[in-house]
RNA sequence: GGAGAGGUGGCGGAGUGGCUGAACGCACCGGUUUGCUAAACCGGCAUAGUGGGAAACUGCUAUCGAGGGUUCAAAUCCCUCCUUCUCCA
């Protein structure tokens, strides 16, 4: 959420961005809004001023009983009129409200103008693309070797949704655990096992709800949400609350799974592993100091990494345009590995930076010291890494001529096993 | 599922209708004193909105889990919800 004083002396500028963004919030109104806002306010914190200090007159009289009844009588009218000014006042604020929530956060300089994934920018890339000439589709090693599932996933849930079965399960949680444990020894990270579903006002917070309400499941008994990345949880974690300046940055690692509806994807994109309803993510978030979050970005970028980096993985980094980042975040960074079957690029990774959108949202603030004013924080946070397309790299690269997989070396000790 | 008791400032904890933005304590900041440390003493110490002012600063309003209600006046009374704890099944 943007500062509604920001978004007024800056009305031009939050609309541009709102355009580069790709979104469509119209915000003309809100001037108006906030005009008549602050003349209510005037009007009736006049009012109440007034009401308070005769209610004192009253209180008085009635000590020396004196009579009163005038004094009452008058603030009775005075105190209808505040009522039906309050009411006023919550109507606009709530439509202002309305309109706020909706406008995307401002994205930073540093971020390419650009309506498509077609202008992101290639930051640059690492390693090299190796031929293996037993390259095959995930999906025909995952059957093969009977690691995955996919009918039984789609009988028992529906398409989209899929087994890990034998070495496969084993080799998914050997992945969860390598990765969650190397943000721990490697990267300084305190480990939280978050809930999985979560309340509308942690959804609101990191900015999935009100927009993204279609792509999540929910459960409408209880008004709770499936959450789409354990972002929602972790950065919420500190929901209303006051950090010590002392105690920042603070970085917490999770593994969840993640729900998503992914409503309106169908055909090639969405095959095997490559877009699912739900699979398995570790995930790293920060909380830092705001002069801090630029950077902190390019380390938390680099701690996903490294996680790719060590299982050998060719990848790149990518400066996601204006269009393609996403409402709450300010800059972001994707990671892509090549995958040798596929013979594509394919996302594992997103780290971001929200400057203090969410923490406005969420109202997350810190103290420099004991005696300074609270501010708001700034969040970051990055998948280290979604393990889906993980996966599919591994076997796509790592098959083998009799159609067996290796496993990476650091993943077996983790696994228990070397090849499947 | 049933019965009951709570949720107050950074923390602990008073407070059952007006003199309470909130006693007292802790923490923290400034100062005095002590050879240092510790202790003692004095003072300060919430957030947001809105108005005035170039600014320093300052007036007002709101805020005692959240939201409604009663009343001239609500931390205090009523209702709904969230949440914590104790006991019962």
């Amino acid at each position: 959420m943007l500062d509604l004083r920001f978004i007024c002396e800056n009305l031009e500028f939050v609309k541009q961005n709102i355009s580069n963004k790709n979104e469509k919030a119209d915000i003309s109104e809100i001037l108006n809004f906030d005009n008549r806002r602050r003349e209510i306010i005037i009007e009736v914190e006049r009012l109440k001023n007034l009401r308070n200090v005769v209610s004192k007159d009253i209180a008085e009289l009635k000590k020396n009983k004196h009579d009163a009844d005038k004094q009452i009588a008058e603030m009775k009218e005075v105190s209808d009129t505040i009522k039906s000014m309050d009411d006023e006042q919550r109507e606009v604020e709530q439509k202002i409200r309305e309109i706020q929530i909706r406008i995307p956060n401002v994205t930073h300089p540093s971020v390419p103008i650009g309506k498509t994934e077609d202008d992101n920018k290639i930051v640059y890339t690492w390693g090299e693309k190796k031929e293996n000439p037993h390259a095959k589709n995930h999906i025909e090693i995952a059957k093969s070797l009977g690691i995955v599932d996919f009918e039984r996933g789609a009988k028992v849930s529906g398409a989209g949704f899929h087994f890990y079965t034998g070495k496969g399960a084993k080799l998914e949680r050997a992945l969860i655990n390598y990765m969650v444990d190397y943000h721990v020894e490697k990267h300084g990270y305190t480990e939280l096992m978050p809930p999985f579903v979560v309340n509308e006002n942690s959804m609101f917070g990191t900015g999935q709800l009100p927009k993204m309400a279609e792509d999540m499941y929910k459960s409408d008994a209880d008004s709770m949400y499936f959450i789409p990345t354990a972002e929602v949880p972790v950065t919420n974690f500190h929901n209303g609350e006051m950090l010590k300046g002392e105690d920042l940055p603070i970085k917490y690692t999770a593994y969840s799974p993640c729900f998503r509806r992914e409503a309106g994807g169908y055909g090639k994109e969405v095959r095997g592993l490559l877009r699912v309803h739900q699979f398995n993510k570790v995930e790293m978030v920060n909380f830092v100091k705001p002069e801090d979050s630029m950077n902190q970005l390019e380390i938390i970028t680099s701690e996903a990494e490294d996680i790719l980096k060590s299982l050998g993985l060719h990848y790149r980094r990518v400066l996601l345009c204006s269009g393609d980042t996403s409402f709450a975040s300010a800059i972001t960074m994707d990671l892509e590995i090549w995958t040798q079957g596929e013979a594509k690029w394919l996302e594992v990774s997103s780290c971001s930076c929200f400057t203090d959108f969410q923490a406005r949202r969420a109202n997350i603030r810190f103290k420099r010291d004991a005696t300074a004013k609270p501010e708001f924080v700034h969040t970051l946070n990055g998948s280290g890494v979604a393990t889906p397309r993980l996966m599919v790299a591994i076997l796509e690269n790592n098959v083998r001529e009799d159609g067996h997989v290796t496993i990476p070396e650091p993943l077996r000790q983790f696994c228990g096993f070397d090849e499947i």
